[in-house]
DNA sequence: CATAACTCATACAGGTGTGTTCAGGTTAGA
DNA sequence: TCTAACCTGAACACACCTGTATGAGTTATG
């Protein structure tokens, strides 16, 4: 679209994504991280970085950008098709150590960018989810009782909560994804229609 | 304990309490109110505030408690025995909405004090919703395949998560404690055995 | 009513963060 | 090679927060 202006040197593109990866990690490990922190952790002069973002909003819009792209990538390498049990299994187990790895970087977005921005950033994953979920109901095996909009909350509230359990040491990363599992497709399941064993997953 | 130095004159609880409501009211619209922003709302000095409070902490802790303390009176009201299910809708009925209006003031919460002193804040309600679900669990009604401490963390999970949705606008605050009841009642349905149908409760 | 407790406005000290400016050194790229 | 883009540290302006000190006025309470 605009790059006819001027089209960035090479050693500009590589402080940016310096500058990007460093404010990934760093708003990864504290939300509240400085810009000089930042910067620091880039290897680059703080001066430098607003010479490429405006503001600190557009350096965690960035930081944010990135981590969903990351997570869109390593999804497109998992099957969701078929069996909507199996898919939303296999979704999880990739799913829940993405928000678990960016779960501070979220919780910088969320105090720096407006709501509908975030809703944007997760319109992609948000997308994979509610075709399993459409799918599941078509197949009678989910529960049609329920808004998915609700249903897709539920699950991203249900990773988040395993990812604060460990961190509260009242969980191990290993029973993670089982548990996460065994309780969503249950949450998931039709009034009436017995809840799946967990057997079948495994 | 250390009450026997000089009794606190009627005016100075009069201020404390002005300040901790106030707290409760600013922190609750916004986590990162300043304590000059509450002692403005309390009708008070900042210097004052200074007298009764040592530090931003106490003073978040304060209202903290204060919340606390209220929804417990408010779970006192409520019959927690008999049918599990019935109680775990009672429960969640009004402690829903206890979770909705302290959002923000917990969020305040767990950025100023400790991790241990939010969850010692937490025992009581937690307690209630412990032994409503190891009840459950002896009647065979609810999973014993998954930690107790989990379930606990699912249930106040879902209820964030519904709080989160009505903000924005895409759940309205009527029903909120179905949506909860029915996906938290299937959660924690043993597997195997069919998920309760929501005309039971009713 | 008299005194100790309380409140208040003002002001100061110290800290942190954001965003901008400037002048001089470095590097990419034509 | 030569120029424009880039990087840099230092410094500045501004805003905001925390916490403390002071001195004078107000009020509860014995």
């Amino acid at each position: 679209m605009g790059s006819k202006s001027t089209a960035k040197r090479a050693d500009a593109l590589r402080s940016i994504d310096a500058i990007v990866q460093a404010a990934a990690e760093c708003l990864g490990r504290n939300p509240e991280a400085s810009l000089s922190e930042i910067a620091r952790a880039a290897g680059v002069g703080r001066v430098t970085l607003y010479a490429h973002f405006a503001s600190r909003a557009e350096v965690v819009d960035a930081a944010m950008s990135r981590a969903i792209d990351r997570g869109n990538e390593a999804l497109d390498a998992v099957d969701l098709t078929g069996d909507p049990l199996v898919a939303l299994a296999r979704y999880i187990e990739v799913g829940w150590h993405l928000v678990d790895q960016a779960r501070a970087l979220l919780a910088a977005a969320q105090r720096e960018l407006p709501a509908g921005r975030i809703r944007e950033l997760h319109s992609g994953p948000a997308a994979r989810v509610e075709g399993i979920i459409a799918r599941g109901r078509a197949e009678q095996v989910f529960r049609t009782d329920l808004p998915i909009a609700w249903l897709v909350n539920v699950l991203h509230s249900v990773m988040h909560s395993a990812a604060d359990e460990i961190r509260a040491g009242r969980l191990t990363s290993g029973r993670a994804a089982d548990h996460i599992t065994a309780t969503v497709l249950a949450a998931f399941t039709p009034p009436g229609k017995p809840v799946p064993e967990p057997g079948a997953g495994e």
